[in-house]
DNA sequence: TGTGCCTACTCAACCGGTTCAGTCGAAATC
DNA sequence: GATTTCGACTGAACCGGTTGAGTAGGCACA
């Protein structure tokens, strides 16, 4: 099956085939009887420019990229890339932006996946994710001048634009909850050592350890995998003055530090609180169902796709702060058990 | 930033376009000695031909597309995309295809997506997922000749190649587990109706049921959320001669389905067997752990992208079996308690 | 009547690769 | 020594859009 091209539409409608780029583009040149007959006619024959002519000769490729570096096995446990893509795709398609996407093994593969599509002319703008203190792929995509939209932060987005949320705040606003209920011994399983919001997170939880005075506030990071979570659990629980509340980076990690309380013969909440970071479906499936820190995380990827597009067409852009992630209290936190 | 093109090589060596074009894609009609001079500057310079215009001569995009139809809650839910798509990821980056990804909210959309692709040569070819009972898309990729792979079967691909597993036969070594248990009341909660799969396994699990000779094998639809499938089991589990055991189409599902029996006193797995299906790392984390039913999905992934570059380079391809789902007993099923 | 200006186009170059039809010189064949 | 053959390479067309320069015709104004 032939694809129809504007010469063809030219052909039909007895004009030049620039005629009918204006009038397809919605530029002046052409009168408006004119641009309407060509309109009639593209839309009879189901015509679509084709996209690499169009990337040839303009400079734009209709598409922008994502590049996730995690393992498979840990990308299929969190919801949150998923999450993120269905937000972006939804504002993307509305301007019938493509998304190309690409998993990596690391950062040295995800920068040279980043020249490439910038020598291929195949993104107009990438998405930045899992973002690293001094992250080495910012000078890259500053020295490409690729546009870029970092998702996360605050910080090290150098001149690049961002979409962040104030994760410290929600954590604080977690510790002064539990230090409400009565807690005074807090520990936290933090997610990949090196991301940014793991650090924050992590230095927000001793900040606030420490400005409420509490008696223990102990932080050890790991993989957001349900094993690793296990195994914090086990550690923290099995040592001497253990914590009454936990708070862990994301929900499966949650759930298996639940398993592993109950496995030790602790009540949930009555020896042991537990907090989620990320409220997805399964936290409500729990026994006790999790209390958890939650945001919409498609409207974040809207928000990020948003502002990549704005970066495209040359409007200069700064950083957007997103919603703080609210805490949603259910069962399995409340005031520790008294001594 | 100015991108390198094959006319800065060809100045550089002080040959033509067509010499560097023939050397860097291995053709004959250059001297070795020339064409390692030629590759070296191209190094050098990292140079990437430009996807575009690649595209706009050859007939190849060097991508692929895949299109979801999915809401986003769901999307987010399951790890069976995420995991599809690193599986076909690693297949695609390692032969430089890259993957082209659309949301869409229904099969018309799908559709529509799938016209545009092919006119704007964004595509090479395309994956069907989610593939239903005499779907609309077959026919109109047949006649758009857009190479695609069906994930999912078998029957109704039509002429398209496809990917597929014995989701039958996995049901069927599942109920003859739970037979042998003990069982004679086995329900069933499965996924949308309307994907073919669903009907499959619907069609397995009453052929069984009757071939066993079940006193009751009940199966009701569902959409793979928590919510549904609590609900689903709240209802069976109430009902008169309730179920010994209950199956699952997805582990969410099961754990929904667990925190239910459980709330209304019934001991898993005494009183209760549940078999998930998907076996994520979830289901291990549950108390008890959940008997499942698991394969290897990025596997999966990565023969569909197999299958689909086979299709673009011409080669005539047909269906392709993948590994069938196999049991992982775990703590959730056991002989029935005797009543 | 000539000049200026605007509208509505046409024409051709251009983007950066691929590919086919030649060309040129050297080696092989008779 | 003339002819054929072959390898190595050049030149130009081509893919299908976009875009700037050029132009014909109409109208207004002095």
């Amino acid at each position: 099956m032939k694809r129809p091209t504007i010469a063809d539409i030219a052909r039909r409608a007895g004009v030049s085939k620039g005629a009918v780029s204006y009038a397809l583009n919605g530029q002046p040149g052409v009168s408006e009887a004119t641009r309407q007959r060509i309109i009639a006619i593209a839309q009879e024959i189901g015509f679509n420019p084709n996209s690499a002519a169009r990337a040839l000769s303009g400079a734009t490729a209709n598409a922008v990229g994502l590049a996730l570096c995690r393992p498979a096995r840990i990308l299929g446990i969190e919801p949150f890339f998923m999450e993120l893509i269905s937000g972006v795709e939804a504002e993307l398609s509305a301007r019938s932006y493509a998304l190309t996407l690409q998993v990596v093994a690391d950062q040295e593969a995800e920068i040279a996946v980043y020249r490439r599509w910038w020598g291929e002319r195949r993104v107009d703008g990438v998405f930045v994710c899992d973002l690293r203190v001094d992250d080495r792929r910012v000078p890259v995509l500053e020295e490409l001048q690729l546009p870029a939209v970092v998702i996360g932060g605050p910080g090290h987005t150098g001149s690049l634009a961002s979409v962040w949320a104030d994760d410290a705040a929600a954590l604080v606003e977690t510790m002064e909850y539990l230090f409400a209920l009565g807690h005074r011994r807090i520990a936290r399983v933090g997610g990949l050592p090196g991301l940014l919001h793991t650090e924050i997170r992590r230095q927000a939880f001793v900040d606030a350890g420490q400005r409420l005075g509490l008696e223990q506030s102990v932080t050890v990071p790991s993989d957001y995998t349900g094993e690793e979570g296990a195994r914090a659990t086990r550690r923290f629980l099995s040592s001497s003055g253990r914590p009454t509340a936990i708070i862990y980076d994301n929900d499966v990690m949650a759930i298996a530090g639940l398993a592993v309380a109950q496995e030790m013969g602790l009540a949930v909440p009555g020896d042991l609180s537990i907090v989620a970071w990320d409220d997805s479906a399964l936290c409500q499936l729990t026994h006790p169902p999790l209390t958890a820190l939650g945001r919409d995380i498609p409207a974040y990827g809207a928000h990020a796709a948003r502002q990549l597009l704005a970066a495209i067409e040359g409007k200069p852009i700064g950083a957007y702060q997103d919603e703080t992630a609210h805490l949603t209290p259910r069962g399995s936190t409340a005031a520790p058990r008294p001594v």
